[in-house]
Formats: C-alpha cells, structure tokens, sequence
DNA sequence: CGGGTTCTTGACTAGTTTCAAGCAAAGTGG
DNA sequence: CCACTTTGCTTGAAACTAGTCAAGAACCCG
C-alpha cells in the first residue's frame, strides 16, 4: 500500500536532513525562475520532509493512492506502467527538480510506478497542502499546472518517438534530450554525462528489445556517434545526432521549482 | 499564425450561437461535477465566444503561439505532432467536454497541432484570463491542474499501447477507450458508436503503417471481435476485447467541464 | 575468487513495411 | 445524369526490421 515499507529502512534515519528553500542548491541554477520571499516562506512550510531512497527501490507503485508528491531534489527516478505479463514501458524519468507523484495526488490511485535508478533524495509535499497552495498561493498553483503540463509535453515528445521514429533516431532522441536536461541540472560536462540506465532500461523506453537496443548502439558507436561505456554516454558527433534527433530548440524560459 | 485564416470562414458568422455556461446541455451528464453559481457565473464571464469549424479544418498549428484554448462542446478533434518527413503521431483525440490546446496557452508555442475530425464547435477562452481564474477560483484552478493530469493519464496509457502492445491488442486499447470516452458524453450506444477516423489516422494513432492496420483490422473482424463500417464501429465481443485491451476500470469520479 | 548481472553476438523466426494494383464509394463538373 | 476524379479500403508478394533463442564474455560486488 504505502511506499514507506519499500524506501525507509531503519538505518535511514540517519541519512535523513533538510535544506531549506531559501538555502536550496537548485533553486539558484538559471533553469529555475527565482521565487520570491513569500513564496519561498510558503514552500518551506509546504515541504514536510526530506528522505534518502535507496537506488532500486520502488517509490510509488501502480494501485497506491497516496498522500505524498515529491520534488527530486537528487539523483535520477523513472516512471513506468507494465503490463499482465511484464511488458514494462518507460514513460520518463526524473532529474533534479522535476515534480513526481502529481498525478497520484490529484486524481484517485496511481496508474504507473516510479523506482530510483540511482540513491535519490526527494522532497516531501503532502497531498493535503495542496488545496492551501491553491488558494493561498495561486502564482504557486500555476506553476503546479504550468509542471503537469511540461510532463505532458515531454509525453507528446515521447510518443512521437516510439511510434515514428526508426531505431537510431529513437536512440538519438532519447540520449540528447536526456542529455540536455542533465546540462540544465549541472549533471552533464560539455559532451559526456552519467546515464545511470541498464540497456534494458533504455529497451523499455524506446519499445524495443535489449538485443535490438544492443545492436543499434554498437551501430551507432561504429558510426563514430555515440559511446556508452559504464553508465558514462559520450556523444561524439552532436551535429548528426541531433540531425538524427530532430530535437526542437530548447525553450528558454526558466521554469518553477516546486 | 492565428488560426482564423483556417477556420473562420466568412460563411461562419451565421453558424456562430452561445450557449450560456449555466444551460451548457453537457454539464448535466453524470460524468462532469457540479458547478456551484459562483463558479457558473465565473465561467460565463471567462467564455469568450464559441466557434464552429469545417471537418478537416486545423484549429492549432505546431509554432502558433496561441492567445486563445479551448473546450470542445461538439464534435471529434485531434492533437498531433509530425517529423520532418511527414511521418504523423496522433497522440489523442478530443470529445465532447475535453479540453484542448492548454499547453500553448501555459507554455510558450505549441508544439502540436490540433485539427476538426468532424464539424466541430469549441467553447473559447482567452488566455488572459487564465491567471484571473488561478486568482480568484482556487477550485477552477484546481480543475484546470486536475484536466492537464489527466491528460498526462491518457498519454501514460497511449505511450504503453505504442510501446508494449501487439498489433490487435493495440487495436483493441484504442477502441475500447473511444469507444468508453465517447459513452461518457453520450455518443455511443450499447455496443456501436461513431468513429470518424479513417483507418490512416487509426494507423497514426497505433504507430502502424495504414497496410498492417488494414490487415489487422480484418483479422478482428473475421476473429469475431470488431466490425467498422462507414465509419460505424460495432463491437462484436465485449468480453475478448477488454481481455486483449486491458483497460483500467473507468473511475467513477466525475471530472471537471470548463 | 565465485556468482550474479549486464553486455555482446550469431542464427533463426516472426512481425511489419513497402510496393503495387484493383476496387468501392463519394464527390465534381459538363 | 453520367463520365471523371479523388479518396479510402483491400489484398498479395517481396523486402526489411525487430524479436527470440542461445551461449559466451565482461563486469561488478561481496
């Protein structure tokens, strides 16, 4: 039912903090619009706790009907929904900052999970809060709405890619776009960057099988695009891989961090 | 730019009507919460106009950055996004009561297009007066949020379909799902209900070539399962379609109509 | 060092696309 | 009202893409 029996081991509790808004290390990065103090005084009330999630444990499962939304505060969480027997698709995943668990807040019972791909650090809301935000805080509010409807726009980005683009261009796609979120998070050098993903994560996500996933990278490495070596992605020629990717000019509006 | 060049015909000024929020003939079905009087008579102010467009029509285009969103009062839309070459995703479709275009009107420019699959009439709202709304409705806002989650939900379920499904089980997912959506607002019968597609938007929608959808198709009608006629679906065997489809119980709970 | 997980590769099979052609139904214009 | 055109549906054959099976190599962790 709850997540608590997956995530919070005993020997948790000492890992736990707290950083407060106004000392958030996200919060100065120039991704994220500035809130100002009321706001931040706000969010500090609104965020009821911190905790440590070990890499590989499940966050929210499919059926739960929480009372809990989260912000990322570090390390890297996927979304996904199966089927009866096991079919697993990646629906996206979760960097510093991104708001995971929303849709579980606000309609019913969740209809996807999320497990940490890496030990992650989450910022707790409570489903309760959120009728005071909104009508305490409707800047706030909006910018709950203006995050649900970024997701959605990645899933749009996301479903063009599983089902039209060909095998090289799904992986181009997937790897610049994940790479350029990494960038805007300070979690991506100027070519390389930590993909903390098996190849059967990355299969699940492009709808493909591991074998095919397999055989497309090491085509792609042959063609001199990409190298992915123990979690590290290099992209050694981005002019053709975001040819390939078809990727649109990243929006240069800074958006909320919750 | 605007999307009056496509749809607003001289011809169209005759076809204009306006129905106040209050007698809105879909707000009385059972799948739309109550609206209070305060929030009928926000509403009525926050209705800008209500339009009519040609079947086929695009009422959004990918890049338009987009003053104005909409509720679809009438008819059948689609949201779609197209790569360089001309391959399509249709990523949903829009009935009765669903709202369409928001993401253009929170974020910067759209970045899909919508078109009328049938004539349609849209209730249209300004995006101007969004923040009026998240300012002095908390409880719209919250619907607007509930609305773009849902949204998110359809997408979750579509990208899975795409991703995971087989050929007839994604045929099958696809179906169903209209066939439920368009119970809710009154536009199907028992086991029949009108499906204004041709088999290429079908094939755009499953990430299929038309060839493979056609083929399927017709390897369900002949299992006994579907039959589709001019452009009249019939479900033959409720029972082995939900099986193959895998469809989530519908939630009772009744969502919100802007 | 050993045991598990992840990656890699080849051979074979199944699913899907492309090409091509014919047909049916629904406009269009003389 | 009827040829004519267009659009959508249907079908078969060939080519290609992706999946499955299988086995071994590489890597990681205790």
């Amino acid at each position: 039912m709850s997540f608590n029996k997956d995530i919070v081991g005993d020997e948790l509790a000492d890992r736990r903090a707290f950083v407060a808004c106004r000392d958030c290390p996200l919060r100065v990065l120039p991704c994220f619009r500035p809130f100002d103090p009321d706001e931040l005084a706000f969010m500090e009330r609104f965020k009821k706790d911190e905790i440590a999630i070990d890499a590989g444990a499940t966050i929210l499962r499919e059926g739960d009907s929480t009372r809990q939304f989260f912000t990322v505060f570090d390390g890297w969480v996927f979304r996904y929904k199966t089927l009866q027997d096991g079919r697993r698709q990646i629906l996206n995943y979760g960097l510093r900052g991104d708001l995971i668990g929303l849709q579980g807040a606000l309609l019913d019972a969740m209809q996807h999970s999320i497990d940490a791909l890496t030990p992650v650090r989450l910022c707790v809301f409570s489903r309760d809060a959120l009728w005071d935000l909104f009508t305490r805080f409707p800047s706030l509010a909006f910018d709950v709405t203006w995050l649900a409807s970024r997701q959605e726009r990645l899933l749009d980005d996301q479903l063009l890619t599983v089902g039209q683009r060909r095998a090289d261009e799904r992986i181009a796609f997937v790897v610049m776009q994940l790479f350029r979120r990494a960038q805007q998070v300070e979690r991506a050098e100027r070519d390389v960057f930590m993909l903390p993903l098996t190849q059967q994560h990355l299969a699940d996500t492009l709808g493909f099988s591991l074998v095919h996933t397999n055989k497309t990278l090491k085509r792609m490495e042959s063609r001199g695009l990409l190298r992915w070596r123990g979690r590290l992605l290099q992209l050694l020629d981005v002019e053709r891989l975001s040819e390939l990717a078809q990727l649109h000019e990243a929006s240069g509006t800074p958006r909320p961090l919750l």
